[in-house]
DNA sequence: GCTAGTCTCTGAATCGATACAGACTGAATC
DNA sequence: GATTCAGTCTGTATCGATTCAGAGACTAGC
């Protein structure tokens, strides 16, 4: 058996509670007596308090918890998660905490008991769709919790987000500037099993994902005020957010007659799978994205800029610093319409 | 307070091993008392078993750590180290696991702490240098652990690596086969804390970081067969693994008389680093990577591939299942030489 | 010489669960 | 009618620490 702090004790001569303060409270004993205790600690093998019995005593575990929506392995492929994380990552370091990613079985009630189980202080919920139910055992666990968007239960959340909706109204007035008016979204997941490539849905309302449905309505938006109404508008489903989603999503669209001038991607990801799609037709097309991850500028990209780290950096601070006053845990980010080569007027015909 | 498992117990009129049986061994009782239990619970509010006090008892986490020597922050800056993690990650969703990532203060005393406390299973070490304190760390807890590479103290460590020197030289052996002889030899903190640029070190087994080291002399074994020594070499420090750093290291390099037709960069991020500072030149030098990352790809990198995904996949795995066979746990990938079009023949002068 | 104060160190209570051996009940078997 | 057995549930020991009130020894001050 590895020893314990018991162990250490009886070796040593003295209770245990002095072991315990030899470690994390030197102050409490003699300078000799500590370090005797440290000497037969180490000759004993004893490898330091056991970190899972101190948590349960201390009350606390000093890791906070990352979930994803999409599953984790994906959450790597993404840029812009990946960005985020870096900005959680610097925070926590700052604050001497560990992060724990913990994975979410696809099915639901497995992944309730992955959130009930996570042994951490508190949760980053990155973009959880409409999936309640992980706040709701968050909630339930009395634990504190940052979003990356608002939520519609108000309560006392805090959240680091953007105005997704004005935001994508920002590139879409950009484009409808430029004179496209046959245009395609294009939407990660738009409805959940849908197939790739085009989709009928009442409205952008009708997305169930917030941050998709957000783009969409912004989208909507921009082309609204120069009359084109929803029903004139394509909308496209991807599979998930990917390069090769975003392709597949747009397979076959501009060979019809009357194809649209422009698609308006809500991720850089997709909007770079529509590029590699067009291929040299590209140069007739317009395309935007959404994020400004590091690929958009070297594929000239026109997008929205939204910042990654800082956003990462900011959930991970409200919830390991959390500010007294209850209005500054509600953050919305400023975003920034980057203009470059993919986008251009519309070509006269 | 929060009500534990006890006011479950007393609420029902049960005993608390009862209340615990009804969430971890349905089996063990009637099904009507089961749900009586779980529904006292819900109005309880009992947000089921806490998980510290469950690990404390049944004596695992349910968690492993992921250990890297750069900062946190960093490696999420790193293609590599991301799509490392991105196959880790994968390996933890099939065993049900989540990830700690630790990140490691600079100060080697405080970062023992951050190894000793964490609340894990087991560690992944992704390329921890020759910093050793890392590993006898872990060792000390009796905690069991994968590295990325062999390591030099054999034991009954498990690994997945690849052979680097070897990797190293078919790179250069092409190089070399292109008829460069003038070729500079770029790599990450070759020495730690030597400024960026041209360095003088005694030989590549000089380099203290393993990974950097092996690279270097496969490198050097490709030029010394064909007559190139060392002192004819020309070595090149970065101050970290960035494309800024890479640039750096190059900066005034082609200015001289007799500049390298080549440079050897020990990973691809180093190398488009370079790509970035020649610009225009970049036509008349050749530049070699190391990885095959994605941006590899589309810059036209000449590269050694390796497997990214699949080395984090095997290592978590062969901490989370062990081989029975003892030399299963040594695990050395296949690498492949990838030519593009960053490498061409020497310019006859 | 007495009181107060400072240093060290101890003991018992506690954190919140799980595991295991056994007690009890009622039904089935011979 | 005695025995066996399966199905439920309980009690106690245990996981490995931290905390806090307080005991004892010693110094200082008056």
């Amino acid at each position: 058996m590895r020893p314990t702090l018991q162990d250490v004790a009886t070796a040593v001569g003295v209770s245990r509670s002095t072991v315990s303060n030899a470690y994390c409270r030197p102050d409490q004993l003699s300078a000799a007596l500590r370090s005797r205790i440290l000497d037969t600690a180490r000759q004993l093998g004893y490898p330091g308090p056991n970190p899972t019995a101190r948590s349960l005593r201390r009350g606390f575990v000093g890791s906070i918890g990352v979930l994803f929506t999409s599953r984790l392995s994906y959450a790597f492929t993404d840029p812009f998660a990946v960005r985020f994380l870096a900005g959680v990552a610097a925070a926590a370091e700052r604050h001497a905490t560990s992060l724990l990613l913990v994975p979410l079985p696809t099915d639901t009630a497995q992944a309730r008991g992955a959130v009930e189980n996570a042994a951490v202080d508190g949760f980053c919920v990155y973009c959880v769709a409409d999936e309640d139910w992980a706040l709701d055992v968050i909630r339930g666990r009395g634990l504190p919790f940052v979003t990356t968007a608002p939520r519609a239960d108000p309560g006392v959340d805090r959240y680091v987000g953007i105005d997704e909706r004005a935001a994508a109204r920002s590139v879409a007035d950009h484009l409808v500037g430029l004179g496209h008016r046959r245009v395609a979204l294009l939407g990660d997941s738009v409805l959940p099993d849908a197939p790739p490539g085009p989709l009928r849905l009442a409205g952008a309302d009708a997305a169930p994902h917030p941050t998709t449905r957000g783009r969409l309505a912004g989208f909507a938006d921009a082309l609204a005020a120069v009359g084109v109404g929803w029903p004139d508008i394509t909308l496209l489903n991807a599979t998930d957010n990917s390069r090769a989603a975003g392709a597949a999503a747009v397979a076959g669209l501009f060979a019809g007659d009357d194809p649209p001038t422009a698609v308006l991607a809500a991720s850089d990801v997709l909007a770079l799978g529509v590029l590699d799609a067009l291929g040299e037709r590209a140069a007739t097309v317009s395309v935007t994205g959404f994020d400004d991850v590091v690929d958009a500028a070297t594929a000239g990209l026109t997008t929205v800029r939204q910042p990654a780290e800082e956003k990462g950096r900011i959930a991970a601070e409200l919830l390991l610093d959390p500010p007294a006053d209850e209005a500054a845990g509600r953050v919305l980010l400023p975003t920034e319409l980057v203009v470059r080569t993919s986008t251009r007027p519309v070509p006269r015909s």
